[in-house]
Parts: structure tokens; C-alpha cells; sequence
DNA sequence: TACGCGTGGTC
DNA sequence: TGACCAAGCGT
């Protein structure tokens, strides 16, 4: 790692500076400092791009204009809005964090990282996001970019994938920090990790702080940031029950906690459960599947397989392939045993489907149509 | 600290 | 296809 001198710092922040004045992206979020807008763009962002959030960001100040109406908004509306944006506990997060404000805070936001971090959802990065460009601030925001970019600028060997580096960048980041304007300074190097220092097919040889970028110069880019590979997702195996009634379709609501938590969906059985000593065949699977739910459930139900071809669905730990299995149940059969209910396909639009039960009701749909 | 948490895009 | 990436946080 090398170290800069004040006044190459200084050299940095007007380079940097006067670029991002010529060229700063024209982002919905960025027409004022209302620390509402900066504070749901900024969750909206999180590991997410920005042409996926900027429809979301726009739908979403039209229904949750002010920090009240959010506070105060019906949890399936606020849910709906987040609809395919995924990591659905930042929703929630969200609505717990305006109620904080409203409750707790009379509706006037803490202004310090520390503060702005007591409310949920609100981490290290978001809170010094928030406070640099909403507060003006002089505190880094750390993210994905500021790894990047500051990483190859100085040559920096800590590996990001680790919690403890981020305190090094933040150190290194709060000395470089613009002073005058350390939001526009944080927004800078965020415009730059998304053009010409992005993680693969960057252009740095036309990037404004070429000068100032150490491994560019000793053409290692490459190897920064330094940073440790991901575990594989772990492959499950699910049978997928679309069992329909004149009252509509079996739905079960998955746990409060864990993937897609809370969700309603169409009933996953881990076929794990099902196997309990030598491989067997799909076809004995099913029989068992059908013969538990009897026994566990008192639904006799006959199931046929759709199509031989599962619906894959791969998430950041887990690669699910659910055989989807269909059948049908009188409309009065008792559900007393069974933990889900009825819900007709009409109500679906109102409904908040994750990604993976889409493609289950789109593959039914299909298979349906073509008989 | 390491891991769990979604989805869409790229190569 | 798989591997990796994209403005991280909570536990």
C-alpha cells in the first residue's frame, strides 16, 4: 500500500471533483439532499444495480412520499412495492426504521453516523452515505465501489471480503475526504466504481484519476481488490405441490425467518425428507410424498408429475430444482391439519410472489394450456 | 466473525 | 452453465 501527501490529496479531490461536476449521472435521487430520498434510494441500492432501482425508486415515492406515509403504510402495499427487487427484510427494515423516526424521534432525523445507525437497516455504509450527502458530513461511505476504486488507487492487499478491512479503507477514506463536499466527494467515487473502474471490462487508461491510480500505473489493476472467493450455492431438491380446488390454490406461509421469509407460496416438501435409506425412484418419492400428506395432513390427494423438467431457481446459497406435482382436492376438504389455505388465482395480483413462485405458477400455467 | 439473505446482468 | 458481480445489513 502506498500513502498520498496533502497535496497530492488536494490534487485528487479537484480532479475528482471537477469531473463529477461535468459528468455526474442525472439519477432521480440526486435532484435534492432530503434525507428521505437519499436514505430509500440508498437501501434500494444495496447490492443491487441502479437501472433495476430506478423504476422501483420512482413507483415508490409516488406511494410512500414522506417518511409518515411510510410509517404508517399497510405492510402488503409496502411489500408489493418490493416486489422483485429481493432481500425482502430491507423492506421491513424500512418500515421499522420510519416508525423509530416517527416514535421515537419526533420525525427529526439523527444527522451523525452514529445516529442515523440506530435505526434499523441502517449499517456503517448507509449511515455515512446518509450523513455525507444529506448532512454534508465528512465521513466515508464504504461500499462496493470505495472498495475498488480506493484499492487499486493505492494499492491496498487488505482482502474485502473480510469485515475488519472496511475500518482500513475508512481510515484511508476519511483522510482523502473532500471537507468542503463530502457527498459529492462519495458520490464521485461511486460514479467512477460504475464507469471506468468497474470489477471487470474497466477502461481505466481514460479515467479521470488515471494519474492518481497506483496499480494502473504498474499495470496490476488486475489484481485489485484483493478479495476471497464465494462458497458454491448448495443444491435442494424439492417437490412442488399445486394443488387446486374450486376455491383456488394450496398455499402454505413460509417461516419468519430464513429465505423469502413470510412469504406465501405454493408447498415446498424437501425431498431429503422423503428418502430414508437407498436412492429411490421419483415415482416411489411421490407415493410416499401422497401417503404422508394422508397420514400427517388427512389430505388424500393423487399427484401426477407436470413435467419432467423442475423449475431451477438459484439464490446466493442454495440451487433449488422443484418437480412441480399437481393434483386436485374437493373445495371442502378440511385444512384443519394442514398449515395453509385457499386462495384464488384472482387474488394473486395483490398478492407479493417471489421469484421462484412465479416461475412455478408461470410452468403450471403453460403445462395447463398445452393439454 | 462468518454466514444468510434475492434478483438480474454479464461473460 | 456456472461463476461472479451490483450503492450491505443483521445476527
Amino acid at each position: 500500500m502506498i500513502t498520498w501527501s496533502q497535496k497530492r490529496i488536494q490534487a485528487f479531490q479537484k480532479t475528482l471533483l471537477d469531473w463529477y461536476d461535468h459528468h455526474k449521472r442525472d439519477l432521480p435521487w440526486r435532484k435534492d439532499h432530503d434525507p428521505y430520498h437519499i436514505w430509500i434510494s440508498e437501501i434500494m441500492l444495496q447490492q443491487t444495480q441502479v437501472q433495476t432501482v430506478i423504476p422501483y425508486y420512482l413507483k415508490f415515492m409516488k406511494q410512500f412520499p414522506t417518511v409518515q406515509s411510510l410509517a404508517t403504510a399497510d405492510e402488503a402495499k409496502l411489500m408489493k412495492a418490493w416486489e422483485g427487487l429481493g432481500y425482502y427484510s430491507r423492506a421491513r427494515n424500512l418500515q421499522r426504521a420510519a416508525r423509530q423516526l416517527v416514535d421515537d424521534y419526533q420525525g427529526k432525523w439523527p444527522t451523525t453516523v452514529g445516529g442515523l445507525q440506530e435505526l434499523s437497516g441502517i449499517g456503517p455504509y448507509t449511515a455515512g452515505a446518509i450523513a455525507s450527502i444529506a448532512f454534508n458530513r465528512p465521513v466515508a461511505a464504504v461500499d462496493g465501489n470505495a472498495f475498488r476504486v480506493f484499492a487499486r488507487l493505492l494499492e491496498i492487499d487488505d482482502d474485502v471480503a473480510k469485515p475488519q478491512t472496511r475500518k482500513v479503507f475508512e481510515k484511508i477514506i476519511n483522510q482523502i475526504i473532500s471537507k468542503d463536499r463530502p457527498g459529492d466527494f462519495n458520490q464521485a467515487i461511486m460514479d467512477l466504481g460504475a464507469s471506468y473502474m468497474t470489477a471487470t471490462n474497466y477502461d481505466t487508461s481514460q479515467s479521470p484519476v488515471r494519474a492518481f491510480n497506483q496499480a494502473y500505473i504498474d499495470g496490476i489493476e488486475s489484481q485489485y481488490p484483493v478479495k476471497t472467493k464465494k462458497k458454491r450455492p448448495i443444491p435442494v431438491d424439492y417437490f412442488g405441490l399445486v394443488i387446486h380446488s374450486t376455491k383456488g390454490y394450496l398455499f402454505e406461509q413460509r417461516p419468519a425467518k430464513g429465505i423469502l421469509a413470510g412469504f406465501w407460496m405454493f408447498p415446498l416438501i424437501d425431498q431429503q425428507e422423503l428418502i430414508n435409506d437407498q436412492p429411490t425412484s421419483k415415482q416411489v418419492l411421490i407415493q410416499r410424498l401422497q401417503d404422508k400428506l394422508a397420514a400427517d395432513y388427512q389430505l388424500q390427494v393423487s399427484l401426477s408429475e407436470i413435467d419432467h423438467q423442475p423449475v431451477s431457481h438459484t439464490f446466493t446459497h442454495q440451487k433449488w430444482q422443484i418437480t412441480l406435482l399437481s393434483g386436485e382436492l374437493p373445495a371442502d376438504s378440511d385444512l384443519s391439519f394442514f398449515p395453509g389455505k385457499w386462495i384464488p388465482a384472482a387474488d394473486f395480483e395483490a398478492m407479493t410472489f417471489s421469484k421462484v413462485q412465479s416461475k412455478m405458477w408461470l410452468k403450471y400455467e403453460k403445462s395447463v394450456k398445452t393439454l
